[in-house]
DNA sequence: TTAAAAAGTTAGATTAAACTAAGATTATAA
DNA sequence: TTATAATCTTAGTTTAATCTAACTTTTTAA
């Protein structure tokens, strides 16, 4: 079994990932200046990083990914994205400060806790329209799933305890 | 200015205040249990934390608080409850998982993040008898506050919207 | 009341991630 | 086309947190 792979290493690949898509080649300098460290430190990391075949690295050269690299540090990415994701949109956070936190969280946060966050999102955003009892709702949804329809419904059942009449205004 | 307290310094701490709250009395090996670690990573620790002002140890002795460091273990155990309480009651993770998650995500999340939790929490669990356009309605609770009065119009408003007719059936 | 067990410490090594200083390679531009 | 600038690496140090092995102190119980 591979051994697991450090909070550093996860945050040196997800920025390599970022810089290839900005910049199409990937080099020292610019992680340097991504993770806010000497270059010393990445061609440090990245010997340790070749070593676990996650990138390519040529003395001197730029730097790419192996297969096995570059879905490591797209999984990273995707966990990034919906912290980031759950922090502005729905703690509405800035998206500066979302970023950073996102960063730090990343590997906190186990997948099936992310999975968990993304069921509530989902059910946030598709039951917007809103719904009574909404945590209650919300553990239903995760045993039987929601739809459109199911929101209604439960909506109008909720809506008759609250206004027995029948009647909204 | 007192430099910032590495995780670990936090994970000690808080571990020290549960202990003492358990036990009266806190000893290093029941530190070294409670961490998974061996006594002389304890003794080790603690003697920074002392160097910190954090704790009282004198060689082969119980390890006690100074008021700073209990402030802070405080802090940090506050800042675990609030997560602890948003995994467990919010996403509903069980106990345990719950616990992990919280202990490795207090030392990502920053104060301002903890904040907007504790508010979308506190949301959530003021109105949970439903309310439309969930997000957009969290929003203005930030801007200006909620009330179950508030809640309650707010709905109305929203049912007008949702089934014109003023009717619920 | 003293020998064995339990608890704690010290010394020294290891690992990950950073740093500085200095040297090597590559690119640029006068 | 060669001197200078930019980029990158190597070598060696530092810090935090861990470990093992060996030693000391304290507690327990025969």
């Amino acid at each position: 079994m591979e051994k697991a792979l450090t909070p550093a290493m996860e945050d040196y690949l997800e920025l390599i990932v970022k810089l290839k898509q900005e910049n199409k080649v990937v080099r020292v300098r610019d992680i340097a200046k991504g993770m806010n460290v000497k270059m010393p430190s990445v061609t440090s990391m990245l010997n340790s990083l070749a070593k676990k075949n996650l990138i390519h690295h040529e003395r001197y050269e730029y730097v790419d990914f192996t297969p096995l690299g570059l879905k490591q540090a797209q999984k990273a990415l995707h966990k990034h994205m919906i912290l980031f994701n759950f922090l502005k949109n729905v703690l509405k956070l800035d998206s500066e400060h979302a970023d950073d936190e996102a960063c730090r969280m990343e590997h906190a946060v186990s997948s099936a806790t992310l999975k968990k966050l993304v069921e509530f999102i989902r059910f946030i955003e598709l039951c917007p329209k809103g719904t009574f009892d909404f945590l209650e709702y919300f553990k239903s949804h995760c045993r039987d799933g929601s739809s459109k329809e199911k929101c209604e419904k439960h909506l109008k059942e909720s809506l008759e305890k609250f206004f027995p009449k029948g009647r909204v205004q």
